[in-house]
DNA sequence: TGTTAGCACTCTCATTACTTGAGTGCTAAT
DNA sequence: ATTAGCACTCAAGTAATGAGAGTGCTAACA
């Protein structure tokens, strides 16, 4: 547990290299208005704090560094306790808009984020496999090619070009759509898969001449992977951090960057609410040197998506964190609203 | 003009500097196999050739790096008369595959360009402005909200979600559609705005109690802006170029990637064919350090899209000129068969 | 007994000096 | 016209130096 005076300093030590990314050292420490002690005093904290293992210094005779337990620290004891009693209203303002459209929303909140903290910000599109199939519709462009169109209960649309091979005829195709329309309506899409391949497929074998083939091409065209949404806003923020002049890092957090799944594993977290990751807390190794704070935004007690800032480990923590819970209380409040007009 | 010898060295200045990214000096040029001049006599031309503005030196007693113009003069005089002798069979790979979608066929093919030359490729999608409305649809997904989805007949599929106002009844919103459709079919993405605003309007006043405000809506969803599809690959391959070392340059490069709309600008060319754009030629300062390499791709007289490729200034002309040229005729080739079925 | 002034010590960082190697330009010989 | 030779230039790496910031420890102080 530490004292009064140890939490005071370990506070100033961290608020001042949050600013300044440079070490802190014991004369400027005393300088500070709220702190009365002389350097020679904070010297001594400070090695107490050190052997603690919250602070260290970069080198034998330099100003301390937070450690990450420092940082830990921090969020856990510090920060925590005072989240939730200031309200934003800049998220309100953004959220308060017609809610024309879920993806415009988040994409655009994922811009305001990245550029309110100047830093990176990932947001995870909401789990569309809970979501219901509204409608699916064929629409055929010429003879030989048309487009599948898949509505969700959500608003979500999906669509895929074909090309219908020769041996269907335009008849056998509108049969097709009338099937699927009929036995799909209602089928959530993680259900999809099953219910084609149990019941659909017997009964389009009854209605349909060569049906496997049709089948074929409109499972290519719809049925396999239904990806993730990822948005990402304000990547080159990070460069203008100091910490990144290696351009080495540059590099391996781009290529991190640009592998969409590897940042959507980044995001997969079981836990609700905030969760802090601080540098090698992390499991992957491209960001070791980094924080990342995850909030869920959820309908119900389903969850939904993430977001999400990543940033130095040297990171604004308490605006992060607060700004964070607004967005995913609004981000829950606003689905929940949307929900319900859609019964 | 230049004579012989002094364009052989230039080309062997050129190529090997390309190569090695390393000023060139006159015992290496000297040492190649090609060369059976003795270093001093090599010097000699140097110097013409700086005096004549085709090289230059980085510093008084350095080897020689190519300029501006020196780059121009290879790509004019060394590689066009060399291009499309040589056919590339993996692009024909590429396309051969079948055609199912042409987002996904760009998309793919920006991929395989920038993996192929290790450069940025940027593809502009094809002009949507041309096509043509196939269908207008809109599902109601609530009481409150509904997608508009549209079709053209070039299979390209835009929808919006929008929310319908209390006002406005399920069979107004029937009745809107049924006069868009109609009215609208076949008019061109380019026209619709016209089209709305002129004839359109004194329809459905006719028909819709209301109808202002219901209108006002179904043009926020729709009608707005067209955005140009935009694919890029490769971000992170200039970040392995040495000329890449510079922080400052990362910055300014990957701020200009993050604006869409500076991108678009950069590609749109009146020009049919391969347009190369060394350094300072092009307008644009954050890529004066940049060479861009643009292709268009088209359909019958009618331009459609463009590719490029953004790298060094030091760039392998040669094979990114072929490889652009063979992979824009590829294309073309595509659309045209595509249209041609799709008459 | 906790606090502080004083001082020796350590390490970084910026500056300067030195060395090496690659490359040029010029001149004189071939 | 070509080339060998040589003096000269510059970049880049390395070593030496000094200043500045900061620490740790000890002894004096309230």
């Amino acid at each position: 547990m530490l004292s009064d005076r140890q939490l005071m300093i370990l506070q100033v030590i961290i608020d001042d290299f949050i600013e300044s990314a440079h070490p802190v050292g014991s004369r400027a420490i005393s300088k500070k208005d709220e702190i009365s002690l002389s350097a020679a005093s904070i010297r001594n904290v400070m090695s107490d704090l050190e052997e603690m293992g919250y602070i260290e210094k970069t080198h034998s005779s330099s100003g301390r560094v937070p450690s990450e337990k420092g940082y830990r620290y921090y969020v856990d004891n510090v920060i925590a306790p005072t989240v939730g009693k200031s309200n934003l209203y800049l998220m309100k303002d953004l959220i308060r808009d017609e809610f024309v459209d879920f993806e415009k929303l988040v994409q655009k909140s994922a811009e305001v984020l990245s550029d309110l903290t100047n830093y990176t910000s990932i947001i995870l599109g909401p789990e569309v496999f809970e979501t219901k199939v509204k409608q699916l519709q064929i629409v055929s462009i010429s003879e030989y090619s048309a487009v599948a169109i898949l509505v969700t209960d959500s608003g979500h649309v999906e669509h895929r070009s074909f090309t219908i091979p020769a041996e269907i005829s335009a008849s056998d195709l509108e049969k097709i759509v009338n099937i699927l329309n009929e036995r799909l309506k209602g089928v959530s899409l993680a259900q999809l898969p099953e219910v084609i391949t149990t019941e659909v497929i017997s009964l389009m074998r009854i209605y349909v001449r060569d049906f496997e083939k049709s089948f074929k091409y409109l499972q290519s065209a719809f049925f396999q992977d239904q990806p993730v949404k990822l948005y990402i806003g304000g990547k080159t923020n990070l460069l203008a951090q100091p910490e990144f002049n290696d351009i080495n890092k540059v590099r391996s957090f781009y290529q991190m960057m640009e592998n969409e799944d590897r940042v959507v594993n980044l995001l997969k977290t079981p836990q609700h609410g905030i969760k802090v990751t601080i540098g090698n807390e992390n499991e992957f190794d491209e960001i070791k040197d980094f924080s990342l704070i995850t909030a869920s935004y959820q309908l119900g007690a389903e969850q939904m998506g993430t977001i999400a800032l990543l940033g130095p480990t040297r990171m604004e923590y308490r605006k992060v964190i607060t700004l964070l819970n607004a967005l995913s209380n609004e981000m829950t409040d606003a689905l929940y609203l949307w929900y319900k007009n859609n019964g």
